[in-house]
DNA sequence: TGGAAAACATGACAATTATCATAGGGATTA
DNA sequence: TAATCCCTATGATAATTGTCATGTTTTCCA
C-alpha cells in the first residue's frame, strides 16, 4: 500500500495546512502516519496527550466531554477536512475532549514537533491557524448562548438543521450521517428520552421523516418556526 | 496628562503583548490611544467593526450576546489585563459579542494594522496568541457541557464561586465587583427572578451573605455541595 | 440463527424553571 | 420633598424537562 503524499491532498485545501510549502508538505508526508478507525473507536480521550494535529481525511467525528453528573456532552463535530487537536500543538496541556468516530474514518496523524517548526518559520500558516481558531471561538460563543437560552426542542431543530446542511444527502433527501437517540440528546444537552420523544413528535408533526436512525426533513419552514 | 508607554506597562505582562520586542512596543505606545469607560458604558456592540484590540489596564467588562428571544447572555467576564478583540485581528468580521463595562474602565485601544505587522514578523507573538486563544476555546468548552448538563442553581454556584476567586474582597470578604441580579442570570442564562431567588434561598442556607448587591461566601463547602 | 444486549419508544410522575402579577425599597430627579 | 423609576423580592401558576418504569424493536455476535 502506497502512503498518499500531503502535497497532493486534496483535504488539506480545507485547513491550515494549505498555507504550508511545498517542501514542508514533502517533509511532514514523510512523518505522518495513516489510519483508519472504525465507528465507536476511541480516537483519544480526554486527558490524553495527543502531541499532534489528526487531518481527517474521510468520515465523522464527535467531540465530547464528561460531564460532572456523568452525561457526555458532545460539544462538536468534525469532519472531513478538519484538524483535531490543534490546540495541543501550542500548549503541553492534556486534550479537554474525547474523540470517538461516528462513523468509519480515515484520519493522518502528523507528530506536534514536525509542524511546531513551520509555526515559528511560516507566518502566514500560523495566521490560518489564527483565523481558524478565532472562527472556533465564535462558534462556540454562539453554542452558549444557544445553550443558555433556547429550549431542547428548539436546539435539536437547529441540530437536525445544521445535520442537513452539513453532510450529503442520499436520493432520498436523507441525511448520509447517522446519530443514535443518545447521540442526538448528548448534542443537545439533554436527557435520551426527551431526544426521543421530541423526535416522534417532530415525526408525527410531519417536520422529518425517520426510518430506522435514518433522518429527512420534510418541513423546512416549520422546523424553522419551532421554539 | 502624560500618555503612558507600552514598554513601562505591567498590563502587557498578562497578556500576548509580553512577548513583543521593546521597539515594537514603542511604536505601538505611540499609535495607541487611552480610554475611561464609566460603568454601565458600551464599548463596543455586536456587530461593530472594531478593527483593533483593546487592552484593559483596570476594571472589569461583560461580553454579552443578544439571543434569539431578545435576551442578552454573559458568555464571559473580561479583566484586568485581558485582551478584547483579538479575532478581528486576524479575521475582517465585526465583532460577534457586545462589550460593557460593569465598572469604571481604563483600556488601551491599539489599531489593527500596527499589530497586524508583528504577527507576520514576531512568529513567538503569534504562538502566544495561539496559546491564548487555546485556552480560551477550552474555557468556552467548558462553559457548553456546564450550561447544558448543570442545574441552574449548580451554575450560579460556580458563579460565585469564580467571582470570589477571581476579584478582590474588602476586609470583610465581599467581592469588590458588584453585579445586578440580572446580570447573574444572564451569566447563568436564567430568568432574572430565578437568580433572585436562588440567591435569596442561598442567604436563607448560610451559604452566602449579601448586603445590597454586595456578596461573600461564607460556607465554600456548602456552596460547592449545591445540586 | 437464536438469544442476549442494546437501542428505541412511551406512560406516569416529579423536579426544575419560566412567566405573570404584585409590592416594597432605594436611588435619582424635578 | 415628592414623584418616578429601577431593582429586588416573593407568591401563584404554568410550562418544560428529567427520572423511573416498562415494553417493543433492532442489532449484534457466539
Amino acid at each position: 500500500m502506497t502512503m498518499s503524499k500531503c502535497d497532493q491532498c486534496i483535504i488539506k485545501q480545507f485547513n491550515s495546512l494549505r498555507a504550508l510549502e511545498k517542501d514542508d508538505l514533502i517533509r511532514i508526508s514523510g512523518c505522518k502516519t495513516s489510519k483508519y478507525i472504525k465507528k465507536g473507536e476511541v480516537l483519544f480521550k480526554e486527558g490524553d496527550n495527543i502531541n499532534g494535529v489528526y487531518c481527517v481525511k474521510s468520515g465523522v467525528c464527535k467531540m465530547s466531554k464528561l460531564s460532572a453528573n456523568g452525561k457526555d456532552q458532545i460539544v462538536k463535530l468534525v469532519v472531513r477536512g478538519d484538524l483535531i487537536g490543534q490546540r495541543s500543538l501550542v500548549t503541553d496541556e492534556v486534550s479537554n475532549l474525547t474523540a470517538i468516530a461516528v462513523n468509519e474514518m480515515e484520519v493522518c496523524f502528523i507528530p506536534k514537533n514536525e509542524v511546531l517548526h513551520d509555526l515559528a518559520k511560516n507566518a502566514s500558516f500560523s495566521l490560518d491557524m489564527l483565523q481558524d481558531m478565532g472562527r472556533e471561538l465564535r462558534v462556540a460563543d454562539n453554542i452558549i448562548v444557544d445553550m443558555a437560552q433556547k429550549s431542547v426542542k428548539r436546539r435539536l431543530a437547529d441540530v437536525l438543521t445544521y445535520l442537513h446542511e452539513t453532510f450529503d444527502k442520499d436520493e432520498d433527501g436523507y441525511v448520509s450521517v447517522v446519530l443514535s437517540r443518545e447521540d442526538y440528546a448528548s448534542l443537545v444537552g439533554t436527557a435520551t428520552e426527551s431526544a426521543i420523544r421530541i423526535l416522534s413528535q417532530f415525526k408525527k408533526e410531519g417536520l422529518i421523516a425517520t426510518t430506522g436512525k435514518h433522518v429527512k426533513i420534510v418541513d423546512f419552514d416549520g422546523l424553522r418556526r419551532v421554539e
